[in-house]
DNA sequence: ATCCCTTCATGAATCGATTCAAAACCGTCG
DNA sequence: CGACGGTTTTGAATCGATTCATGAAGGGAT
């Protein structure tokens, strides 16, 4: 190994490892000329601390971890840049994990993540099963959050948006635009945003009598939405507007019908989940339901400071956000 | 602390560390009973490896770092996603660092990889201040391989594209149809990517005798490209094509023409570069230089293991592949 | 019964930083 | 000169997993 360690800036400088190490984490308990030479050893040789053995003495990594389902989806991004500052000014490290969607996936990360001893942990699970696995960190006294999903009746903290409420504003929007066959595209069910989304869609077509028609996806992402519509042209009563799980979803069906000459939204409406960037400079610009996704991330980052500052007796708490109707075109009464 | 160590699995397995290690990591030369005893005791103890312990015996973490411009950009997350399969499968651990085209995040997360000991680095540099600490790990033995970008005379591997090519098909393409005032929309032209599609245009610009406005980025955003569009037209004569340093920008742009009346391509043109998904899917569907993404991931992956595999005696490889011109409704002769 | 060989298990040494009780040092005052 | 108080420095113990030389146990063969 060509390493150097502590050991050797401490020969260099012709004193102890532990004045080197008080150098680095208490230099006002060093005196000037002896800290100014240690300093200088460090520089000459080229010294850089081994994370790892701090790690190990001290139990616990700096590390904050953020489970995302999709890190290529920029909702999520937005979620992670919006905790980041919080967890950097409080000297924590943010790694992203993208679990994909897939529960292997977060499974492994999990592990992973726990066998690193993690100082806490933001997690938008994949789905219920995901909850084993979840209780068992934090079992482990690993502080977490629960992002963009409620806690239920688990005990955590939770950031998240009212997802039924969003559903219901999706399905009200589009029947007071008149429609009143409506495609559903979303999945994989299993996803609780998708489920919650669908079920507040559902209510409201119970509730109006409204047509409703659902198509499952293997994922929440741009190819999905294309696949989907391709099916619902197929159909002999064809829906005359979608409200898709999620954005990228919309982006998808939005090109789907383009290319097969559907003109949106005068002949099939689309409306998407999320409003990311994107959306409003689509090919038409893309109705949305809006959720606060930096402050998602803000308040998650919070959460878990606030937990991990109050150790044992941490009573959990369960924010909940509203998310807004943003009409675009893609559900213009006309153009 | 709560945490059980391989000491208590020993205990409770009746059995020594050196075998409770030994069932971990080499099964095979354990007896059939006293492992199974053994791992009843991890199962039971609800055991779980101190990562940390094992990176200090052996020197290296598992984990590949992959520092990337900017995480919400959809080109960077598809790079990290062809790397990931090759990554994983050779047992690492991928993280993702954001440096946000900003020289101080990147040397801060650059500091934090070192003290990780990260077993290896698949890197897009911000600018050429970052060499000085690229070669500074390189030197601590800290296998990387440069992503989208040449290694010039550093003695790197490296993955790249040829962006002054790409600069020439973007130009290339608006000349052929017709252009003569053209505008480039980018920055901070510290962005090596930014500085060679910049150079490849105006090569041509030169050679065909074009007109040639330059309009400076801070960053290589949505925002960044509709801020430059404002400007742009306020212009006494305004160019009649822009080519926009990536696709963000290119959206961007787009989305700024739109609100302010101008109709694209009519009275304006867009040609972008990356070739995102969203690309295609925009409100008039983006004209752009393909790179090959994927691939550019999965070869850096393959580069650095090579590099780790051969150790010492590693010659380094410089990669280049070519992009292509997408061409799309944004730089349409006529609709 | 002896010797050899194979198969398993052991436990001490090691990685590198941190911590803290104890020691060294220095100036001052009685 | 010695005692004392305060400031610095020391060095051994510690965190938890891995490694490897050593030894024990079991099985055949002679």
């Amino acid at each position: 190994m060509t390493t150097t360690s502590m050991k050797d800036v401490a020969r260099a400088a012709g004193v102890s490892v532990g004045t080197v190490s008080n150098v680095l984490n208490r230099p006002e308990a060093v005196a000037e000329d002896t800290r100014s030479r240690v300093l200088a050893a460090i520089a000459e040789l080229g010294y850089v601390r081994n994370d790892s053995a701090r790690q190990l003495r001290a139990g616990r990594s700096r590390t904050v971890a953020v489970v995302v389902l999709d890190v290529a989806n920029p909702f999520f991004t937005d979620v992670v840049r919006g905790a980041e500052p919080l967890i950097e000014s409080a000297g924590g490290v943010v790694t992203v994990c993208d679990s994909g969607e897939d529960v292997r996936r977060e499974r492994r990360h999990l592990e992973i993540l726990e066998e690193q001893r993690v100082l806490g942990l933001l997690i938008t699970p994949v789905d219920d099963t995901s909850s084993s696995w979840i209780e068992r960190l934090s079992g482990h006294d690993i502080p977490l959050v629960l992002v963009d999903r409620g806690a239920g009746r688990h005990p955590h903290c939770s950031v998240a948006v009212d997802d039924v409420h969003g559903g219901r504003l999706a399905a009200d929007h589009l029947a007071e635009r008149g429609h009143t066959r409506i495609a559903f595209v979303g999945g994989p069910a299993s996803i609780p945003q998708v489920a919650d989304r669908l079920a507040g869609c559902r209510e409201v077509c119970e509730e109006r009598g409204l047509d409703l028609e659902v198509f499952h996806t293997a994922g929440l992402n741009f190819a999905a939405g294309r696949e989907a519509v391709e099916q619902m042209l197929d159909l002999p009563q064809r829906p005359t507007a979608v409200f898709c799980a999620n954005d990228l979803v919309a982006l998808g069906a939005l090109q789907g019908l383009t290319m097969h000459g559907v003109k949106v939204p005068h002949e099939c409406a689309i409306i998407g989940y999320d409003d990311i960037d994107f959306a409003a400079a689509a090919a038409v610009p893309l109705s949305s339901i809006r959720q606060p996704r930096a402050q998602l991330g803000r308040t998650a980052a919070q959460l878990l400071f606030d937990e991990i500052g109050e150790g044992r007796g941490h009573t959990h708490r369960n924010v909940v956000f509203q998310p807004e109707l943003v009409a675009r075109a893609s559900t213009a009464l006309d153009l």
